[in-house]
DNA sequence: CAGCATCCAGGACGATACTG
DNA sequence: CAGTATCGTCCTGGATGCTG
């Protein structure tokens, strides 16, 4: 991109015109809950398919309902797909789509710089609070 | 660990293990949040600079209450500086710090991810709420 | 195994009113 | 102008117990 390079800023206003002005803050919220990020990741790192005990040995600390919420979610979203194998017991395997996968690169960026300034911000919150 | 150029996966059991478990879900849940993005998208379009009111009108829908509450966590975690204009009428200006700059573009990314994906997210959404 | 149903506590957020 | 205070609501998410 960067066809016309006057175009290359951040524009909140113009983010609010894009086709819906609650389109990029739904995504955004979505992705910023409380588990969807670590099953993402996790279900990158099991090779993009797994089942549901496999992810929740992986997310260590969700429970049952929230990973079952997430996983919901990611699917109404078209993020992964479910499938269920009519075994006994039963097997469910969640698989990400291509749609999923293009979440990996800028959750990737956000994963890099919340490592790099975690400290920072830490230090930031010390000083802060001190007063 | 880093030195094997081999850990360039993503390793969400890795981020639990990098210095502090619920770091980076800390951060990622606070820019996960209602507004601060778009505070912070508005802040850098005004310049990197600018005072209360201006960022009320940048940022629609915005009540004073949550600018207000935005504000002093970015300013809480090093992200702006807030500083107080002893003048009648009062003025407060908030300026972007180098780490809050170094959030813009992650954000960014996260931005062109919702922009370019949100109608197949929402095709996804249809398809799923038929049934 | 892979969940759903229920209950509950805490926090996020909006609306409104007030102030130095 | 730049907030704070207060109230009430909705939603998230944890804990627990039950099921096909």
């Amino acid at each position: 991109m960067g066809a016309s390079s006057k175009i290359r800023q951040l524009d909140p206003a113009a983010i609010c015109r894009s086709s819906d002005p609650l389109a990029v803050r739904e995504l955004l919220t979505k992705i910023g809950d409380k588990w969807t990020i670590f099953v993402v990741l996790s279900l990158d790192l099991l090779g993009g398919r797994a089942r549901f005990s496999e992810l929740e040995r992986a997310v260590p600390g969700i429970s049952q309902r929230m990973l079952s919420s997430t996983l919901k979610n990611l699917e109404r979203d078209g993020m992964v797909i479910r499938e269920v194998f009519p075994e006994v017991p039963p097997r469910v395997e969640y698989e990400m789509t291509e749609l999923g996968r293009r979440l990996l690169h800028p959750t990737q960026g956000l994963v890099d710089w919340a490592k790099e300034n975690w400290e920072q911000v830490r230090e930031a919150q010390s000083r802060y609070d001190e007063r």
